[in-house]
DNA sequence: AATCTCTTCAACCGCCTCCGG
DNA sequence: TCCGGAGGCGGTTGAAGAGAT
């Protein structure tokens, strides 16, 4: 297993780790995670060495409090997305997914959970259950190119283009428009509809969402990392929309 | 001042997916 | 097609500090 080895060091980092780790990534950049302990001369495993780096050591990392308006993104992005740590802290610049993960199991979970127990320490959120939280899966593009191009949609579906203009929502790199396909299918557009209710309540907090901030917000943003999490590969999209256009 | 309890968050663990051979 | 390694993720742990008694 890995991690159990005895002559790999383990526990908090000291700042000569430190310093050895962001020299390494700044001589030879990110990645490729299982040469970084042998070329930073560190005894620690690679998946250590990763941590580290994304969760303090990296720039622009910010830390301190959270702000009003990043813990409101946090419970709404939380309401659709569920426990995707990752896709939720891609949505606030210089937050890393351990954060976010650590403010809502400390900060947020509490108002969520029955007190009335002995124990009552959270172990998992319990979703409200008004809302149906369908769990996207993470899909890459280059394979299932959910996020198609116009061209590509309209090709597809070239004997009602009325419809599918009111199918797909834009988005814009820069250079391509995209569309984001919105499912006929009641169930799943059900997914959608959360994301728009224009006042809702979540875990005790009154949460303002319309359908224009989401269009703003989710949609009008340029298709990078850094608006779309680790990856732009991650696509916010369960397979089984995708099949809704791909029979 | 000493001890106990609670809170926070950095770090670890195990699992999953992807990719290349 | 199968398999092993690497990257990445969410769940969980535990050390350290803060607060209460």
């Amino acid at each position: 297993m890995e991690g159990s080895s005895l002559r790999v060091r383990k526990g908090a980092w000291t700042e000569e780790e430190d310093l050895l780790l962001k020299k390494c990534i700044e001589k030879y950049g990110e990645g490729k995670w299982h040469q970084v302990p042998a070329r930073a001369g560190l005894n620690r495993c690679r998946k250590s060495c990763r941590l580290r780096w994304l969760n303090y050591l990296k720039p622009n990392i910010k830390r301190g409090y959270f702000a009003a308006d990043e813990v409101d993104l946090i419970i709404r992005l939380h309401n659709l997305l569920g426990n995707r740590w990752s896709l939720i802290a891609g949505r606030l610049p210089g937050r890393t997914a351990n954060d976010v993960k650590n403010y809502w199991n400390t900060h947020l979970l509490k108002k969520n959970i029955d007190t009335s127990g002995k124990n009552s320490k959270p172990k998992s959120y319990q979703p409200n259950p008004n809302t149906k939280i369908i769990k996207p899966r993470p899909h890459i593009l280059s394979k299932h190119s959910f996020l198609i191009s116009l061209d590509e949609y309209n090709n597809n579906n070239n004997n009602n283009h009325a419809e599918a203009s009111n199918n797909v929502a834009l988005a814009n790199d820069g250079n391509n428009d995209y569309g984001y396909c919105f499912p006929n299918d009641h169930d799943e557009m059900m997914w959608w509809e959360n994301m728009m209710i224009n006042e809702k309540e979540v875990d005790g907090y009154q949460l303002q969402c319309s359908a224009n901030d989401f269009d703003q917000s989710m949609l009008d943003q340029p298709m990078n990392e850094e608006n779309y999490g680790s990856t732009i590969d991650e696509v916010f999209l369960d397979e089984e929309l995708w099949n809704v256009f791909n029979p």
